[in-house]
DNA sequence: TTTTTTATTTAGAATTATTCTAAACTATTG
DNA sequence: CAATAGTTTAGAATAATTCTAAATAAAAAA
């Protein structure tokens, strides 16, 4: 009689178990259960775009046992350290895109998808002056599509 | 003894008191006390930018007698006619720019001053394709700026 | 290891922005 | 002026997010 409860997560993707833990601790934060879980959920598949709420559905459905309270505070902690960015696409809810390199929007307004465009596909020349001693800090940019007709 | 109890509102920008009630019934809302006092607030400055709460604590201050729930209704009946525009800056709360022409901003990350960008003085190539039969309702730049050092 | 210290998790309460409800009110139409 | 349809509003309701404080777990010290 073979005995597996309190399976330890699944034993599948053990590489990136070390290589997360390792990610967490280089960043600052303790490598526990339900940071890895957050992590191999937001990390095993390139640009990834969640919310809390949809990152909780997801990891309970996985069978991962965890608060909604921890999920915001890891995609906080998360975002700080700049393991994630905040995309602002809908003022009544935030994203969360796993690609924190310097890229770019389109925003399927019909249905609320949000798709990647390569930072070297859009040309943001930005005459303008800025303001005083300010200097820039990042620019999104977003671009709305809807169904043609 | 001159009385003046319920002064009609400020009697001094009459030419758009008319000219705001035709802006109005041309957009197919009412022209109430409520609507043209907000909207005297909103246009007779150009290239605001407001949250609901910050115009409520406008027009309580200029004595207008308004609830909170109008503004919220009227503000998002004036985006929905394209008297406002929504500018997604902050995850937590909604802002609204009476600069509906095509435009782009500065958002100031240290003490979250809105700020308009013209058209002209950004050039956004767009050379991504667009998904399937997708099309392009608008784009947003948001440069975010930060002061030096 | 065991102990100590410090960070993390979490349930549930609290907060906050925004929307809803239903009754009172007002602009517009006939 | 009366009837109709749109508007306002107080307050309740929602919904996303944060906070609190107690329980727990990870890392450091012994």
């Amino acid at each position: 009689m073979v005995t597996m409860e309190n399976a330890n997560t699944h034993t599948n993707q053990n590489e990136s178990h070390q290589a997360l833990t390792d990610k967490l601790r280089g960043v600052g934060l303790r490598a526990t259960r339900q940071r890895l879980d957050i992590g191999s959920l937001l990390f095993s598949v390139k640009d990834r775009h969640v919310t809390a709420e949809s990152l909780h559905d997801e990891a309970i459905a996985a069978g991962m046992k965890i608060s909604l309270a921890t999920i915001y505070n890891a995609l906080n902690q998360f975002t700080d350290v700049g393991l994630l960015r905040e995309v602002l696409v809908d003022p009544s809810r935030t994203y969360f895109d796993t690609n924190t390199s310097s890229h770019h929007h389109f925003f399927n307004i019909d249905n609320g998808h949000l798709t990647d465009i390569p930072h070297d596909e859009i040309n943001v020349s930005c005459l303008p002056t800025l303001p005083d001693g300010q200097i820039i800090d990042g620019v999104d940019v977003l671009i709305r599509i809807k169904p043609e007709i």
